[in-house]
DNA sequence: GCCAACGTTGGC
DNA sequence: GCCAACGTTGGC
């Protein structure tokens, strides 16, 4: 079992959206980096956890937590001529881009923000906190991971 | 809205 | 296979 943070936009799917609806299979797709495909695709496995962290919008942060409920398969976005993902270049036979799917599982009292996590040395290593990273899905390790739930234990709770 | 940092593309 | 140009990411 690892432990993964895939970066999201709330306003395309956020944590609230998860735990709306606890028991659906979320299809995770629109991953479009080549380094971040080789994850999903080789090594996020069933049951893993995932750190869902919200991009793109104020302030930026880890919001839960969820668990893939599906393993790699082809992102169907990329063949969908309407959709911003559409890849023109992949092919049924040989798809480019893969999916997974993630189902809710906690969501934090808390956004551990970004500003937060980047002072916090045992994170330091992450590609999150780096700046100019864009990479979108990224392991986690376990370190990081407990380093990061203790950081939700002493964050405030209101 | 700006722009630094980065990944991708394509000419050569 | 280099690398300049371009497009995108994503914090600020």
């Amino acid at each position: 079992m690892a432990y993964w943070l895939f970066k999201t936009e709330p306003d395309e799917l956020s944590i609230d959206d998860l735990k709306a609806e606890p028991s659906r299979s979320f299809l995770w797709d629109g991953v479009r980096n080549y380094q971040a495909r080789n994850f999903l695709r080789d090594q996020v496995q069933l049951g893993d956890q995932v750190l869902i962290y919200h991009s793109s919008c104020k302030p930026p942060g880890i919001a839960g937590i969820a668990r893939v409920s599906r393993t790699a398969y082809p992102d169907p976005s990329q063949f969908d001529a309407t959709s911003p993902y559409f890849d023109a270049k992949s092919t049924a036979d040989n798809p480019r881009w893969v999916a997974v799917d993630v189902q809710f599982e906690q969501k934090f009292d808390q956004l551990l923000m970004l500003d937060m996590l980047k002072k916090y040395t045992k994170l330091a290593n992450m590609p999150l906190v780096r700046k100019g990273n864009r990479l979108s899905v990224m392991p986690v390790t376990d370190d990081e991971w407990h380093a990061i739930l203790s950081l939700k234990a002493l964050s405030p709770q209101d």
